[in-house]
RNA sequence: GGGCCUAUAGCUCAGUCGGUUAGAGCGCAUCCCUGAUAAGGAUGAGGUCCCUGGUUCAAGUCCAGGUAGGCCCA
C-alpha cells in the first residue's frame, strides 16, 4: 500500500496550527534556508524603517509588517535575494521626554542636575526595553526579519557613519549655522519643544497691549506725506523693527483724515490731525479707520515694496534695513495688513528678512532683559519694557492707537514665565540648495497611492525649507562640529579622525554626550570645543541605508550592493518623517534617493471607527487578536481588505469573515481532496501525486477540469501582475474568487468523480486537476498567509518537492492552459444555473424533484458544448435542455431593449432617438430580421429609416405560457413543471437516497462503508418508486443488498422513518470487504 | 489657516473605457441542497451613489464649488 496524505480534519484550530508551523520553521531554519536558496539570485532590496522599542507594538505595527513581509516573501519565491535586516531607532526627544517623566525630572536644568551621563545611560536602557515584545510579535505574525544582527542608531558604528555623512554635507558647504526661532523660557534659559508647548499650562490667557503705530514713509511719491500703519501686540519688539511686510496680492489704500469723527469704541486714538494720510490694506479700511477718513488712492502690495520708512525707535543699530517687503504669510484677518518684522523674534519675520538679506539683530539677552547698552529700556525684562516704550511712542506722536488685547500666549509649563519667540544659534542643512535634485528624485520614485507623489509629499517638497538639524538636547547623535575661538569650524567624520585631532586614541569612546563634549583639541592656536547640540533623530533614520552596515567605514561593499532600495513601506504619517529624511539624506550624500517604490499605509482604526486609544478603551492588542483568529487572518485583512492607504477598521467581525470565507474554504477544499485521495480503493492504493502523470493530459480532460485549469492559470497571471504592482488588494480579490470557484463550482460539480475514485480516466483527471489547483494555489497564497499554506503544502507536496512552500518557486502561468472562450462559456452556464434555481425557488418545485426539460435562450447558449449544457441539466435536475427557439416562434414572446454602449458608439447624439425607435418597433419582426441578416431597419420620426446591428439590441425571449421562467440581462431559462408519474417516482427515489444518507451519518458510518438495507412502506407510490429505482438507490447508498421487509429480529439494527414519506427502513454495515 | 485623503445598502467594501436594472460579503427573513455537513446554495427586503452646479445623447464614474470625517503641517 502506497503512502497516504496526512488526513485533514474538517474542523481546524488555526492558531494552534500556526504555532505548530512556527515550531517547524524554527527547527528547520526555514527562513535561513530561504535566504541560502536565493543567495546567488538577483538582489531585491528592502529597507526596514526602525521603530523605537521603548513602547509596546500595536495592531498598526502588524499592518506595516504584513507588507514588509509579504513582498520579500513574494520576491524570494521568484528567486531574488532579499536581505531583511531589522533595526531599532534609539535616539530622540520622545525617548528623553519619557525618561524625564519616569525619573520625575522637568526640563533641562533638572536633567543637568541629575547628570547627563546617567540620564543618557537610562535613555540607552529604555529604548531596548521592549525589544522582546517586538521580536515576539514579529515571530508570531510570521514577519521574517533578521533580528540577530539588528542595527541600532545608537551604536558606535552607526553614529560614526552618520558623522561621515554629515562631513560629506559639510564639505559641500551645505551644513551651516544660522538662527532658529524657538519658544524660549528666559527664566529656565532653554528653548521648549513643541511637545512641551502642548503640556497643560503651555498656554495661558493674558492681556497684552495691542498697538497701531505710524511708520512715516521716507521714499517714493508718498515720502513725507503719509505713514504706514503697523499693528503689533508685542511693542517691545518694535525696538528691533527691521522691515514691514505687505501681501503682494492685496490692495492697499492711502486714506486721508477728514477730521471730527472718532470711532465709537472708546479707544485711545491719537489722530485728530486733519489731513493726515495713512496706508492700510483695503479690506481692513473700515475696521481700522472707518468714518472720518476718505480714500485718496489705491495701490497694490507689490507697488509698496521697497518703500523706506522712519522706524519707531532708534535705539539699536540695524544697517541697511527699514523698508517694505512682500510676503505671502501676511493676512487681512486682523491688524492693518502691514506687518512689523523683527527677525530675532518671529519665525515668519526671520524667514522674510533672511530672504531679503536683512540682518538679525537681537538686543534681548538670554535672561529676557534688554542689553544694558540699549537706551531707554536697557536692563528691563522684555515684557516690562512695553509700558516705557508706549509712553515714548505717544510722546513723540508716533502712536496711532492703543488698546488692550486678551489672547492665549505660550508660557513655560514649569515656571509660568511668558515665553519669548527667540532667535537661537542653530545648524541647518541647506536642503533648499538641492530642492531641484529632490524634486527630480521624487519624479522617478513610484508612490502607492500615486497621489502622494504630487500631493502630500510633492507639495511638501516644493515648499522645502532648510532642514533644521540641531537640537539643544542630550540623547541623540552628537553634532560632530568643533569650533575654536576664532570661529573656525571642524567637522569630524569618525572617531579615528577625532583621535587624530586630539592626538590620542579615542576609538573606544562612547560617541554620545557627555563624553564627546569632553574632547577638545588645539586649533588656531587656541582650543576647539564641540558645539553642544545633538541632531534631529530623523537624520539618524534617514541614514540607515549606509549606517545600518556601518558604511563606509565598515562593510562598504554590502552597502553599495544594496543601494538604493526597491521597496519601503510605512504609514502615511511618515511622509514628512522617514520618507523625507531617507530621500533627503540619500540625495545630499549620494545625489540619489535611497528608494524606488514606496507604499504609504492608512491608519488602523478600532472597530467603532475611532482611533484606538487607552482613554476610549477600544485598543485591540495584536497578540490576543492573533491568538483568537490566527495571524493569517490578520495578515489577510491587512493586505487584502479595502485599500491599504485608506483608514481601516479592524475587529473580530472582519477577521471571522476572513477565516470562514477564505481560509476555511481553502482548507475544506484540501480536506475534501485528501479524504477521497486516501479513500480511493484503487489497485495501487490511495491516490498520490505520482499518479498525476497517469491522468489524461489537460486537453483530453473533461471541460470542467479544463475550465478549472484555465481559471487557475488566469489567477496565476493576475496575482503575479498585481503583486508586481504592489497591489495586494487586487491579488487578494482574485485569490478569494478562485478559492470560491474551486470549492463551490469545481468541487461541487465534480464530487461524483471523486467518490468513484481515480481508476477511470475521468476520475484520474479530477484528482490530477484538483491537485494541481491546490498545489499552485498554495504557492500563490503563501506570501499573504504563510502559515496555513505551509501546513497544507507539507501535507500535499510530493516527496521530491521542497519541504516548505517558502522554499518553493513562484508559479508561472501556462498560456496554453488559458481558455477565454471556456471561461466565458462557464460564466454563462453559471448564470443560467442561477436563473434555474430562481425558477425553482419561485415555482416551489424543489430541486430534488426531477423535471423533464428546461429551455434556455441566451446569446451564445446554442454554441455551448454538450458537456456544459449537461452541467446545467444535472445541477438543475432536469432531464433535457433545449433551445427556446426550438419550441416554435408562435410560442415565444420577445422583448427588445437598446444596448446603449453599442448605440452610443455608433450614433452619438442620435442615441436616444435610435433607442426610442428600437423600443417602438415590433419585437418579433425586429428579432426575426436580426436573426436572419444580423441587422434590421427601424423607423424614427426625425431621422427616417435606420439600420441597427444585432449587437445594438438586447433580446430577451420567453415562452408565452406553461413554464416557470426567469430572465436577466437578455438571458432566459424556463422550466417545464410537468411532473409525470415516472418523474414522481424518480423524485421519491431521490428522497429515499437522501434519507438513507442521513441515516448512515446518524449511525456513524464511514463514507466508504458498505451496507445492507431493509425497507417497507404502506404507500403505493413509494413502493412503486423503490421497485422501479431500487438498483439506483442501492448504488447511491453503497448497499450491497436491499430487502423489502423487516430485518431479522435478532440484534436488529435501529429503525429509521421518513418524515415526509411513508417509509420505514433499517441499515447495517455489511461485513467489511477487506478495506 | 494651508495641503492631501475619504464619502456607494444597517455594517465592511467592489464598481474597468462614462452606457440607462449600481454589485458582493456580513447581518435579517424565507427556502433549497447535502457523500466537504457545526459546511454550501438560492430568493427577498434594504440605495438621495454626501450636497449643489457644470460638461455630455448619457455621470456613482469627468470638472468646479461646498459639507462631513480623517491625516499631515502652520
Amino acid at each position: 500500500m502506497s503512502k497516504r496524505f496526512q488526513p485533514l480534519p474538517a474542523q481546524v484550530d488555526l492558531p494552534a496550527l500556526e504555532r505548530e508551523v512556527l515550531a517547524r520553521w524554527q527547527q528547520g531554519k526555514v527562513f535561513e534556508r530561504s535566504l541560502e536558496r536565493t543567495a546567488a539570485g538577483p538582489s531585491w532590496v528592502f529597507y526596514e524603517g526602525p521603530p523605537t522599542a521603548n513602547g509596546m507594538p500595536g495592531v498598526h505595527h502588524v499592518e506595516a509588517r504584513t507588507f514588509k513581509d509579504l513582498f520579500p516573501r513574494f520576491k524570494t519565491m521568484k528567486g531574488h535575494r532579499v536581505i531583511r535586516k531589522a533595526g531599532w531607532d534609539c535616539h530622540g526627544l520622545p525617548v528623553e521626554v519619557a525618561m524625564e517623566k519616569e525619573l520625575g525630572l522637568s526640563g533641562k536644568r533638572d536633567i543637568e542636575a541629575y547628570g547627563v551621563a546617567e540620564f543618557n545611560a537610562r535613555c540607552r536602557e529604555s529604548v531596548l526595553r521592549h525589544v522582546d515584545a517586538w521580536e515576539e510579535l514579529s515571530e508570531r505574525m510570521g514577519y521574517w526579519i533578521d533580528t540577530s544582527a539588528a542595527y541600532r542608531t545608537m551604536d558606535t558604528d552607526y553614529v560614526e557613519a552618520v558623522w561621515w555623512s554629515l562631513k560629506v554635507i559639510f564639505d559641500k558647504g551645505l551644513l551651516v549655522r544660522d538662527h532658529r526661532i524657538s519658544p524660549y523660557c528666559p527664566r529656565c534659559g532653554t528653548p521648549l519643544s513643541d511637545h512641551e508647548l502642548g503640556q497643560p499650562g503651555g498656554y495661558e490667557t493674558v492681556v497684552d497691549p495691542s498697538v497701531t503705530v505710524r511708520f512715516p514713509i521716507t521714499s517714493g511719491p508718498l515720502a513725507g506725506r503719509a505713514s504706514l500703519l503697523v499693528w503689533t501686540t508685542t511693542p517691545w519688539t518694535l525696538v528691533s523693527n527691521t522691515a514691514v511686510a505687505v501681501h503682494p496680492d492685496v490692495t492697499y489704500v492711502v486714506a486721508r483724515a477728514t477730521g471730527g469723527a472718532q470711532d465709537g469704541d472708546g479707544d485711545q486714538d491719537d489722530h485728530d490731525e486733519r489731513g493726515e494720510q495713512v496706508v492700510v490694506a483695503e479690506p481692513l479700511f473700515e475696521r481700522v479707520l472707518g468714518a472720518g477718513w476718505e480714500i485718496v488712492d489705491r495701490l497694490g502690495g507689490g507697488d509698496l515694496a521697497g518703500t523706506t520708512y522712519q522706524r519707531p525707535f532708534e535705539l539699536v543699530e540695524i544697517p541697511d534695513a527699514h523698508r517694505v517687503l512682500t510676503a505671502d504669510f501676511v493676512t487681512v484677518e486682523d491688524g492693518t495688513g502691514l506687518v512689523h518684522l523683527a527677525p530675532a523674534f518671529g519665525a515668519d519675520d526671520l524667514a522674510a528678512c533672511r530672504a531679503a538679506g536683512l540682518p538679525v539683530v537681537n538686543p534681548v539677552r538670554p535672561d529676557g532683559a534688554f542689553a544694558d547698552s540699549v537706551p531707554l529700556v536697557g536692563g528691563a525684562f522684555f515684557k516690562d519694557a512695553d509700558k516705557t516704550l508706549l509712553a515714548d511712542l505717544k510722546a513723540r506722536g508716533v502712536l496711532f492707537r492703543s488698546e488692550s488685547y486678551e489672547h492665549s500666549y505660550p508660557h513655560c509649563w514649569r515656571c509660568h514665565t511668558p515665553l519669548l519667540y527667540y532667535a537661537l544659534p542653530a545648524w541647518y542643512i541647506r536642503t533648499t540648495a538641492i530642492k531641484d535634485r529632490l524634486l527630480a528624485e521624487n519624479e522617478r520614485t513610484t508612490w502607492y497611492p500615486e497621489t502622494v507623489k504630487w500631493g502630500r509629499y510633492g507639495e511638501w517638497l516644493r515648499g522645502n525649507v532648510d532642514w533644521s538639524l540641531s537640537r539643544s538636547r542630550y540623547w541623540g547623535t552628537p553634532l560632530p562640529l568643533w569650533v575654536c575661538a576664532d570661529d573656525h569650524i571642524t567637522c569630524v567624520g569618525s572617531l579615528a579622525e577625532l583621535s587624530e585631532h586630539a592626538g590620542r586614541d579615542l576609538s573606544g569612546l562612547d560617541p554620545h554626550r557627555p563624553y564627546v563634549d569632553d574632547v577638545a583639541f588645539p586649533e588656531c592656536g587656541g582650543e576647539a570645543r564641540r558645539v553642544p547640540d545633538v541632531i534631529d533623530a530623523w537624520y539618524d533614520s534617514g541614514s540607515m541605508p549606509f549606517a545600518q552596515w556601518g558604511a563606509p567605514h565598515v562593510a562598504n561593499e554590502t552597502f553599495e550592493a544594496s543601494y538604493p532600495a526597491q521597496f519601503i513601506c510605512e504609514a502615511i504619517d511618515q511622509t514628512r518623517g522617514w520618507f523625507y529624511s531617507l530621500m533627503a539624506v540619500g540625495t545630499l550624500v549620494f545625489d540619489r534617493s535611497s528608494y524606488e517604490n514606496v507604499i504609504c499605509l492608512g491608519h488602523i482604526l478600532a472597530e467603532d471607527g475611532r482611533k484606538m486609544s487607552k482613554h476610549l478603551g477600544n485598543v485591540l492588542e495584536p497578540m490576543p487578536l492573533m491568538d483568537k483568529h490566527g495571524a493569517d487572518a490578520l495578515r489577510w485583512y491587512m493586505a487584502a481588505t479595502g485599500q491599504p492607504w485608506s483608514a481601516r477598521r479592524v475587529g473580530d467581525g472582519a477577521l471571522e469573515e476572513i477565516v470562514r470565507k477564505v481560509l476555511l474554504t481553502y482548507w475544506n477544499t484540501a480536506s475534501f481532496f485528501v479524504l477521497y485521495a486516501n479513500a480511493a480503493a484503487t489497485s495501487a492504493g490511495a491516490w498520490t501525486p505520482e499518479l498525476a502523470g497517469e491522468a489524461p493530459p489537460p486537453e483530453r480532460r473533461p471541460l470542467l477540469d479544463r475550465w478549472a485549469l484555465a481559471e487557475l492559470h488566469r489567477t496565476v497571471g493576475e496575482v503575479d501582475s498585481a503583486l508586481e504592482d504592489f497591489d495586494t488588494a487586487r491579488a487578494g480579490r482574485r485569490l478569494a474568487e478562485f478559492i470560491d470557484d474551486l470549492s463551490n463550482w469545481y468541487v461541487r460539480r465534480s464530487r461524483r468523480r471523486f467518490w468513484e475514485g481515480p481508476d477511470s480516466p475521468e476520475g484520474a483527471a479530477a484528482f490530477a486537476t484538483l491537485y494541481e489547483c491546490l498545489e499552485t494555489l498554495t504557492r500563490l497564497l503563501a506570501p499573504i498567509v504563510p502559515f496555513i499554506t505551509d501546513y497544507l503544502w507539507d501535507v500535499l507536496r510530493s516527496p521530491d518537492a521542497p519541504e516548505s512552500v517558502h522554499l518553493a518557486a513562484w508559479p508561472t502561468a501556462d498560456p496554453a492552459l488559458l481558455d477565454a472562450t471556456l471561461t466565458e462559456q462557464m460564466a454563462l452556464v453559471r448564470r443560467l444555473v442561477e436563473l434555474g434555481r430562481a425558477a425553482r425557488a419561485s415555482s416551489g418545485v424543489r430541486t430534488r424533484q426531477p423535471l423533464g426539460r428546461a429551455l434556455i435562450g441566451a446569446p451564445g447558449s446554442a454554441a455551448l458544448p454538450a458537456e456544459l449544457t449537461a452541467q446545467i441539466a444535472d445541477e438543475l435536475n432536469v432531464g433535457r435542455l433545449d433551445q427556446l427557439a426550438s419550441i416554435g416562434g408562435d410560442l415565444v414572446e420577445y422583448e427588445v431593449k437598446p444596448n446603449f454602449r453599442e448605440l452610443g458608439r455608433r450614433h452619438g447624439k442620435d442615441t436616444p432617438k435610435v433607442a426610442a425607435a428600437i423600443g417602438a418597433a415590433n419585437p418579433a419582426h425586429l428579432v426575426t430580421a436580426l436573426r436572419a441578416d444580423g441587422r434590421a431597419t427601424v423607423e424614427t420620426p426625425e431621422l427616417g429609416e435606420l439600420t441597427v446591428e444585432a449587437d445594438c439590441v438586447i433580446v430577451t425571449e420567453r415562452p408565452r405560457s406553461g413554464w416557470a421562467v426567469e430572465s436577466a440581462g437578455g438571458e432566459t431559462l424556463a422550466l417545464d413543471l410537468t411532473v409525470t408519474p415516472e418523474l414522481r417516482r424518480a423524485g421519491i427515489a431521490r428522497e429515499v437516497i437522501r434519507l438513507v444518507q442521513e441515516a448512515r451519518k446518524a449511525d456513524g458510518l464511514q463514507v466508504t462503508d458498505r451496507i445492507e438495507l431493509w425497507w417497507r412502506s404502506d404507500d403505493a407510490d413509494v413502493t412503486d418508486a423503490l421497485h422501479a429505482h431500487g438498483t439506483e438507490v442501492a448504488d447511491e447508498v453503497l448497499a450491497v443488498a436491499m430487502h423489502e421487509g423487516r430485518p431479522p429480529a435478532v440484534d436488529g439494527p435501529p429503525e429509521h422513518r421518513g418524515a415526509d414519506l411513508t417509509l420505514t427502513f433499517w441499515l447495517r454495515r455489511s461485513s467489511p470487504a477487506g478495506g
